[in-house]
RNA sequence: GUGGGUGUAGUCAAGUGGUUAAGACACAGGAUUGUGGCUCCUGCAUGCGUGGGUUCAAAUCCCAUCAUCCACCCCA
């Protein structure tokens, strides 16, 4: 046990790291075009921050949570999702004091306890962005284009923006009512889960995968019927704003976000090809939530995007990103007087950023040359004994094996024009 | 939380009750005195996820457990 990390945990590992980076540099760079800026809170929050944003129904609330009480009593939760804590900060520092609209990202591990499969995992990753402050539907289309764009700019293909809105809290209620309503003599098809889901969400069973269940809701309400003035007309802006920026979608009306706090606009961007979990983004807007934290009434939208996700998606668009070369300039020694001036050369190499490495396992020179190579370092240097007396060194260039004396003062300024 | 599949070295694996657990790749060293990539040689599991049990005998059968994969659920 000791050398296994925990369930549904990865390391990441240096082969990996370089996929993570690029992408990590690639949203950061689109997020920066569109004008958001980074913002990072803590890895535990209060519990009661996510019961209160997420919703105490939810799954993620009543199942999910690592949760504890740490020495001093507080009941402490790793972070479950990203907007509940950057709503608070929000609050907390009284961002609502800035310039309006506020745009903020963040790339942060989230800790949900689920079983464990592929492009799920207890400890995942997010990109996300949230937007505060303006009702205009105009927002809720650059955080899909956000998103959007960084799948393109990645390489990401057979992706589907799948749009829907839920309604505000009045035409929901509306909803809910004729829903209720339609189900009550059906109730019995219905499988267990959405049975009990009557009562508590019934707008779940929408979304229900069981046949007999999407057989007997073919022809119920749906909410795009009950949208009250406001969200029906925010709903065709968005829609015009999407069309306006060319990006394609589709309008999903069975799109029910699980967490409590969205309100009209949710969307989804969804991979048909990275398994049963392809929704690789999702987000939509929550005008009531900053309120709901205890600030003053602020609308906002944003979106969640699994990074294990959009990795797995890369790798199934046969997305090459390769990893940057550890070493430009291998140094092999022979004996010890060799071994002093290429310690220093190296350093003077490196602090003129060049990337380089020599021996640390004592080996024959012929070893310090296949490890050269395994390098993949463009150039070795060797120094011996015979070079030193001339006070040169051997540079050779790995590519083509030619190699050449040069006087050890000028080996600098000879590498860094060759690289 | 429910149902199903899988688990042999760093990786991919052969093996399906009987002496020292194939093979390939990777890794390490070497093929005469100071030069890599190709080739050749050598080394690398007292061990078959872990713990029990059955048996004269188990990687092979049984039970449990852990991990992983797929589906459900849910979500990123």
């Amino acid at each position: 046990m000791l050398t296994q990390a925990p369930r549904g945990t990865r390391d990441i590992l240096p082969e990996q790291v370089s996929k993570w980076i690029y992408v990590e540099n690639k949203f950061r760079d689109i997020c920066a075009k569109y004008g958001f800026e980074e913002i990072r809170t803590p890895l535990f929050e209060h519990t009661e921050l996510f019961k209160r944003g997420v919703g105490e129904t939810t799954d993620i609330v009543e199942k999910q949570m690592y949760s504890f009480d740490d020495n001093g009593g507080r009941n402490i939760t790793l972070k479950a999702e990203g907007t509940a804590p950057v709503v608070r900060a929000y609050v907390e520092n009284k961002l609502y004091a800035n310039p309006q609209p506020l745009k903020l990202y963040y790339i942060t591990p989230c800790y949900r306890y689920e079983r464990p499969q592929a492009g799920r995992l207890r400890e995942f990753h997010q990109f996300g962005v949230e937007v505060f402050g303006t009702n205009n539907p105009l927002a809720d289309a650059e955080v899909i284009g956000v998103a959007v764009d960084l799948f393109d700019e990645l390489g990401v293909k057979n992706l589907e923006v799948r749009i829907n809105s839920i309604g505000c809290p009045d035409c929901r209620k509306e909803h809910r009512k004729a829903l209720t309503e339609f189900l009550t003599d059906k109730l019995d098809l219905l499988c267990e889960t959405c049975k009990g889901r009557f009562d508590r969400n019934p707008m779940r069973i929408l979304d229900c995968k069981n046949e007999s269940c999407q057989a007997n809701v073919i022809n119920a309400p749906r909410m795009m019927e009950y949208l009250c003035e406001s969200c029906a007309s925010d709903f065709d802006v968005l829609q015009r704003n999407l069309k306006a920026m060319e990006i394609d979608y589709i309008i999903d009306p069975d799109i029910v976000r699980g967490l409590d706090y969205y309100t009209k606009t949710a969307f989804e961007i969804v991979s048909k090809e990275i398994g049963a979990q392809g929704t690789v983004c999702g987000g939509g807007r929550y005008d009531n939530l900053v309120e709901e934290i205890g600030g003053p009434s602020t609308p906002g939208v944003g979106f969640g995007l699994g990074i294990e996700r959009l990795l797995l998606s890369l790798e199934n668009n046969d997305v090459e990103i390769e990893k940057r070369d550890s070493t430009d300039v291998f140094i092999a020694v022979l004996g010890e007087e060799p071994e002093k001036v290429a310690i220093k050369l190296l350093r003077d190499l490196r602090c003129i950023g060049i990337k380089g490495q020599m021996d640390l396992l004592g080996r024959s020179l012929k070893s310090q040359f296949k490890y050269a190579d395994k390098l993949k370092a463009p150039f070795t240097i060797v120094i011996g004994e015979d070079e030193l007396k001339e006070n040169c060194v051997v540079l050779k260039d790995m590519k083509n094996s030619e190699q050449k004396k040069i006087e050890i003062n000028n080996v600098i300024q000879e590498v860094k024009t060759r690289l």
